[in-house]
DNA sequence: TTGTGTTTTATTGCCTCC
DNA sequence: GGAGGCAATAAAACACAA
């Protein structure tokens, strides 16, 4: 690992001033006033701290070139980073002393770590939207198949019932008489369903605007205060399995459960039919 | 060794806040 | 108006395959 060779301008030591690249003053408030005249030094580096105090490696002139932190810098940097990100007046000294480098060095040290955690929490919330996005379309699927399977049902069912109606005025030589209160309400029922899944919106969290939207608040980068729409991530995507409906049952629960009922006045229905 | 892609350090310019 | 933050960018350092 390379020693921490700091940039110092030596001649600039004196009055804490810094110089890099151009030479221009490091720190802010000189930067404009002495960049046009100090735009032909030379960068100056070092192998050590020690090295600063050193008039011979001043004269030297050597080679402009940039050099990185110790790791031992880079570790306490990374700690303080951890610990606080925002870098307030007071640490900022304390840590530029006890690294060996100037404050305006720790600043932008700093400043280039919040960039690189940004791009990190970025790529992060990617994933986590491009999982939550790929459940929530395997969800979308599972939904249409289901649809098309009631569908068919409710197809077979209706072909059933119209046969035992010619059947029946067969049998009878009169039409339908009126069926009872509870088969009636059961083939509403039936056709709300069917109503329900045509139209695509079966309440589900995918499409329904209306329905409440699983956000996770971790420390994601995500705005989703300001993106209220934002999708949680997979985490709290609902699915069928654990979307929170009573005793463990589906979210279309109450559609299956029909279904049985429907089965059951089918049942009743073909006694009335024939007895 | 060299070409190339990535990472790190630092600068610049603009913006916001006090 | 100065200080500090951020985005964009430059350029040196580094990693690594050919």
């Amino acid at each position: 690992m390379e020693s921490g060779r700091l940039f110092f301008n030596p001649s600039a030591c004196h009055s804490n001033m810094l110089f890099l690249g151009n030479s221009e003053p490091i720190f802010r408030g000189a930067r404009t006033m002495h960049s046009m005249e100090e735009n032909s030094k030379r960068r100056l580096f070092f192998s050590s701290p020690d090295d600063m105090y050193d008039e011979e490696y001043y004269d030297e002139q050597l080679p402009e070139k940039k050099r990185r932190l110790t790791s031992e810098q880079v570790y306490l940097l990374e700690k303080s980073f951890e610990a606080e990100n925002k870098l307030e007046p007071e640490r900022k000294s304390h840590l530029a002393k006890k690294l060996g480098l100037q404050p305006r060095q720790v600043a932008v040290w700093f400043q280039n770590r919040r960039a690189r955690w940004k791009t990190k929490q970025l790529e992060r919330d990617y994933d986590l939207l491009k999982s939550s996005l790929d459940s929530l379309q395997s969800n979308y699927d599972s939904i249409v198949k289901e649809n098309a399977k009631l569908k068919s049902e409710v197809a077979s069912l209706t072909e059933k019932l119209q046969a035992k109606d010619v059947a029946t005025e067969a049998i009878t030589g009169q039409k339908d008489e009126p069926l009872p209160a509870g088969m009636v309400s059961t083939l509403q029922f039936s056709v709300k369903v069917e109503d329900r899944l045509s139209t695509g919106s079966v309440g589900s969290a995918v499409v329904d605007e209306d329905a409440p939207q699983l956000v996770d608040r971790g420390d994601s980068y995500f705005p989703c205060d300001e993106y209220p729409r934002c999708i949680g991530p997979i985490n709290g995507v609902h699915s069928e399995e654990d979307d929170g409906s009573d005793d463990g049952h589906s979210y279309f629960s109450n559609v299956f459960t029909a279904t049985e009922q429907e089965q059951q006045q089918e049942e009743t229905l073909e006694w009335w039919v024939w007895s």
